[in-house]
DNA sequence: TACCCGTGGCG
DNA sequence: TCGCCAAGGGT
């Protein structure tokens, strides 16, 4: 029996669906890709722009994979997270090598691959390939937490539980859980939102057990908050930024410039090494990673 | 598991 | 204003 959402979530998406550049026919398994290591924690408006360059640049996982890394973490730009693009080429380099350039349709294979983990797999397996897998990314998650389960927001991390009311609200048909998995993740996007849902504009409201109870407030535990100012992260950004728009090596002094708090500032910078985001190319001197091996 | 990892816009 | 939030992954 079909779950009561499915039908009026995938028509309401039919008519309300962003026009969004990886959704069109055209858009290959690797552009999907590159979107969904975009997507990851950062908001589409600033996706869109990055992603056109990245397509045009490297249209095929091969012609990332043949550039230094180091081009892939400049291109990042400010999207944040700059080690999504390290893995984003790695990723690039075992489809080179080990998939004879094709992105795998297979899920276990996808998750495989660097910086893939169980949401972006399924996300691929389900959008590029049309196949039927639970799609659990923070939308869906609070979705189904409000129409199904009746709390304002989801636990903090995925649940067992969770899993299996996603697959239990899953279309059997392949290619109708393809277009499922698109449709409620649009409607947690567009109109479940975080802070201020549209429950007038929703299409399942008059089933929504969170709404039907009368919007109980979040009752557990607090969320934790992402400071950010003063933090490594913010050091590490600073120091990145720098290596990022100097097209070659960096000699200290300009890093130095960044921090005035030297202990933070060489944790920062041993950080970026260690994850592979800068490379000492000489005593005092940096770059972003070239994808040859370090010399001692 | 809890925590770390960027960045910027919005209510 | 400033905390919250944004298509998570790795360890």
């Amino acid at each position: 029996m079909p779950h009561a959402l499915n039908d009026p979530v995938i028509a309401w998406y039919a008519d309300h669906a962003r026009d969004l550049p990886w959704r069109t026919p055209d858009a290959s398994a690797w552009a999907v890709m590159v979107s969904e290591f975009m997507l990851q924690q950062t908001p589409v408006s600033r996706v869109l722009p990055m992603y056109e360059a990245w397509l045009t640049r490297w249209p095929t996982p091969t012609a990332l994979a043949d550039d230094e890394p180091g081009e892939a973490v400049r291109a990042w730009g400010r999207l944040g997270y700059p080690r999504r693009a390290l893995r984003l080429h790695g990723a690039a380099t075992a489809i080179r090598d080990r998939h004879k350039g094709e992105v795998p349709d297979d899920h276990e294979k996808l998750l495989a691959l660097p910086g893939v983990g169980e949401y972006t797999a399924a996300a691929v397996a389900s959008f590029a390939f049309r196949q039927r897998h639970a799609v659990l990314d923070t939308n869906v998650r609070r979705v189904l937490a409000r129409t199904v389960d009746g709390t304002e927001y989801p636990p903090q991390s995925t649940t067992a539980a969770e899993r299996r009311t996603a697959t239990d609200a899953m279309p059997l048909a392949d290619e109708t859980a393809a277009t499922w998995a698109v449709a409620v993740m649009e409607l947690g996007a567009l109109v479940c939102t975080a802070r201020t849902p549209r429950c007038a504009d929703c299409p399942v409201a008059a089933m929504c057990a969170w709404r039907l109870a009368g919007k109980p407030a979040y009752a557990g535990p607090p969320r934790r908050g992402q400071t950010y100012a003063g933090t490594d992260r913010q050091v590490r950004g600073k120091l990145l930024a720098v290596l990022r728009e100097a097209h070659g090596p960096v000699p200290q002094a300009r890093l130095d410039a960044v921090w005035d708090e030297p202990v933070q500032r060489a944790r920062a910078l041993d950080g970026l090494v260690a994850d592979g985001l800068v490379e000492p190319v000489a005593d005092g001197v940096y770059r972003l990673p070239t994808g040859a091996p370090v010399s001692s």
